[in-house]
DNA sequence: AAGGTGACTAACA
DNA sequence: ATGTTAGCCACCT
C-alpha cells in the first residue's frame, strides 16, 4: 500500500465534527516532513470520493485547499454542516484546533 | 521514462 | 517577526 492509500485510510478515520492537520497525518504514516504529500494525495482524489478530505486543514487551523473544483468557501460550508465553527477573517477561514482537532488513538 | 508539479511545515537567516 | 528552504511522494506528460 502506497503513501496515498495510507493517507486515505487515515483521513477516513477522522470522525464527523472533528478535523486533522496534514502534518498529523504525515507523522502517523512516516515522517512529519511528508505533510505536503498528504495535501498532494487529497488533491488527487476524484470529485465523488467518499473520503472526508474536508476535515483536513493546515497546522494553523486554516483551510488550505487550492482546488478550483472545491473553493475554500465550499469546504467551510461542509465543515459547518458537520457542526464545526468556521471563522472567516482576513479573507481566511479558520477552525479552532484546540476545540476540534482529532487525536488518533495509538495503533 | 525522466522530470515537473502540487491541499504543508518546521527550521533558519 | 517575516521571508526562504529543504524534505517528501505519486501522478501526469
Amino acid at each position: 500500500m502506497n503513501f496515498y492509500q495510507e493517507v486515505y485510510k487515515l483521513v477516513a478515520k477522522v470522525p464527523k465534527g472533528k478535523v486533522a492537520t496534514y502534518g498529523q497525518i504525515a507523522a502517523l504514516i512516516s515522517t512529519p516532513r511528508a505533510a505536503q504529500v498528504v495535501g498532494f494525495a487529497l488533491r488527487a482524489l476524484p470529485q465523488n470520493s467518499e473520503v472526508p478530505w474536508q476535515r483536513v486543514i493546515n497546522s494553523q487551523g486554516c483551510i488550505s485547499i487550492q482546488n478550483p473544483r472545491w473553493p475554500q468557501s465550499e469546504q467551510a460550508r461542509l465543515l459547518k454542516r458537520e457542526g464545526i465553527k468556521v471563522a472567516f477573517s482576513h479573507n481566511v477561514y479558520r477552525v479552532d484546533l484546540d476545540k476540534y482537532l482529532y487525536s488518533f488513538r495509538a495503533r
